[in-house]
DNA sequence: GAACTTTTGATTGTCGACGACCAAAAGTAG
DNA sequence: CTACTTTTGGTCGTCGACAATCAAAAGTTC
């Protein structure tokens, strides 16, 4: 039954994470008999999920064999599903985006519109039809929404900005209608996890702060995930905000699309910076206005500059009590705004630097998203290979049961 | 070399965190068959770790022997030095305190005097002097700093107030004098585990804030100690404040000890209570009259209550944005100025339930700490318990190599 | 007291991991 | 070509975990 499932996923762990090996580093590596690692790599062989890759350089003797873990093995459909729009991929084992589309297509809708045009994306993504012997097969399919998830049973809960979405059970959705291992994250999340995996290894204390319609954030605290305790962790868009300037007399502070008041996201946020572009506009055009706002901040209009710059101080200081909460090695920004031009980033590290303890900054790297817009599905690839590689589902990928 | 210490560690946690348990009972847990338990339980009896505890009731045939680790197996020393004063213990291995003592000495005079001050306390400990048939002998030496700690090295790291102690090795210190297991950690840190683990089982997600002199803050995730890149993590103190009143025109942020203006520790913590209670204070007199605050407050003046409820409230934002954060299950509130009646706590609760947001707070508790000014030795006990049988070092404790 | 339950102790054979050993393969240095 | 290195592939005995079995011990119910 068990037979050694728990080496198994070690061995090829430690080709998904340290690439290439030798028969003699993974017994260094892992520890185990030379006969065992035999046994293990002649089973991922077979089963195809390690191909051989070429030889080392003679160091006297016999040329050392090297292995390498097979991403050809198997694709992946993953699902980005942001607030306002909507980016799905086709992958590789190994998380390379293999192909890709978008769309843009409202959240609220709720659930039911937006897995169906879900559904005709991964329909028209060049996905070979799995047949046995009809190319890699579909291995799992991962969704990214943008708010909480009760990560176990993959269903949304309540989502401030999602109508409709709560309590519905996406991966059952998605494990119905696709017969593979389905998962469902938060979208900020997995672009914490993307990042953090394309990041250099080691780092295993990341922040990665989502700037675009509105703002979110992911932790990844000792190489994982932090979710809380009902999946809701990470919420720094609604923090009150601290502004440079005292409130002017008889100024309300901003409403807030969560319904609550003064939140950072309704200073820094995409649709706040909108809205600040753009006054007199109504409230349901603001978040359409998105688009023309980033336009004229990437043109260079010099007003859109000055509001983004601040938006990224507000940030900032939300940021800075995060560094020094939590001490992250490395500080990531991403989000359609914050990565349109430097401005926004320039005004968080502004703030961060001078605001944050010298011990927890000392060392701290404030950089833009490694991975651009496609942090959130490499993200989610990643993941879903974890799942399906760790000890308990891996089973399942070889042959004969 | 290897025989089973995984299993063995296995087997022992599962008394260690459910108490007295039978053969089927391991059995059921731990999914090992029933020849391999009870060689695991005859190694940990004949070890001493584990001892008889009565049978259960009949169900029809032979009652079922209870076993149960047994906590007088060995001994353990602590010290909890605070920022102005020390506490240490002697604890059973089940982290139960069996003796303790403290004493008022400033963190500040460095590490040799406060050591050598935490000396003395262990050797005025009833430690039945450890020989072979002389009583439970000493298994580890834990201490907790108040500032920033390299866990794995065990020194601490750039510490804000503790002048002197800089780089210096704890650990190693103890070690060579003790010459058993050491362990150093921060002193939230550790009263967060205490109470994580004195809490209801299954809570993984805590977060502890302590306000003493100072305020700091320690966080538990997917039930481990969160203690980002450098160790520093939980700084919760130095963050800039959010008062509720515009500061008036012309008034200047507090000056913090940590040389930044503006921290909440300079609002909030029990050394800024002293010196807003006792105005025309000089500096260097704050501190020292916190306990006079505290007596004070504990006494029922008014200006004094309504100054803590103050406290509460700014120190409540800062938590706010901390449990939007992290998604905590509970938020443990310790250190002497918040245990002085419920007017911290009670500001805390005021802010944070009307601040975070409805997902993070429909099932958040707010809680003063149930250990009270234990937290931190029991802390210190249960983390040390929890090295000395982790896998790695279980060996150690068994005869025969 | 007899029949039935349940726990416990002891034995045995199977299987997988390990480490030691040997021999073949492939290459380098002279 | 020869001697030496290094990797690889295989065999084999040992040991620990497991599962199955049997028998004794302890207790309940009738």
């Amino acid at each position: 039954m068990d037979s050694g499932a728990e080496g198994l996923a070690q061995v090829l762990g430690l080709f998904r994470t340290r690439g290439s090996q030798t028969r003699a580093d993974v017994i260094a590596a892992t520890g185990m008999a030379r006969s065992t690692v035999n046994q293990r790599l002649e089973a991922l062989l077979s089963a195809g999920l390690l191909c051989s890759a070429g030889e080392n350089a003679s160091t006297g003797g016999r040329r050392a064999e090297r292995f390498a873990f097979d991403a050809d093995a198997g694709r992946l459909l993953v699902a980005d599903i942001g607030a306002s729009g909507l980016r799905t991929a086709l992958c590789d084992l190994g998380g390379r985006v293999l192909a890709e589309r978008t769309e843009e297509i409202p959240v609220t809708r709720g659930p039911e519109p937006v897995l169906k045009a879900v559904d005709e994306h991964f329909a028209r993504l060049p996905l070979p039809r799995t047949g046995p012997g009809g190319g890699p097969a579909l291995r799992g399919v991962a969704v990214s929404v943008p708010g909480p998830v009760e990560f176990e049973a993959g269903r949304a809960v309540s989502p401030p900005i999602m109508l409709g979405w709560d309590g519905f059970d996406i991966a059952g959705h998605v494990r119905r209608r696709y017969g593979v291992t389905a998962l469902v994250d938060n979208d900020v999340n997995v672009m914490a996890f993307g990042e953090h995996r394309a990041g250099p290894p080691g780092v295993g204390h990341l922040f990665m702060l989502k700037v675009g319609t509105g703002v979110g954030s992911g932790i990844i605290a000792d190489g994982r995930i932090l979710r809380g305790a009902q999946g809701a962790a990470g919420d720094i868009g609604h923090l009150p905000a601290r502004l440079e300037e005292p409130p002017s007399p008889g100024a309300e502070p901003a409403l807030c699309r969560c319904g609550n008041v003064g939140c950072v996201e309704a200073y820094a946020g995409g649709w706040a910076f909108a809205r600040d572009l753009f006054p007199g506009l109504a409230d349901e055009e603001t978040v359409n206005a998105v688009p023309e706002a980033l336009r004229l901040l990437r043109s260079g209009d010099h007003h859109a500059i000055r509001l983004a710059r601040r938006s990224g101080r507000i940030l900032g200081e939300a940021v800075a009590g995060a560094v020094s909460l939590l001490n992250p090695a490395v500080v990531v920004v991403g989000g359609q705004f914050a990565l349109t031009g430097e401005h926004v980033l320039t005004g968080i590290r502004e703030v961060v630097y001078r605001r944050s303890l010298p011990l927890a900054t000392r060392s701290l790297v404030i950089r833009p998203a490694a991975l651009g817009k496609r942090s959130g599905v490499i993200g989610l690839a990643q993941q879903l290979a974890d799942a399906l590689f760790a000890p308990s589902g891996i089973a399942e990928l070889l042959p004969r049961g």
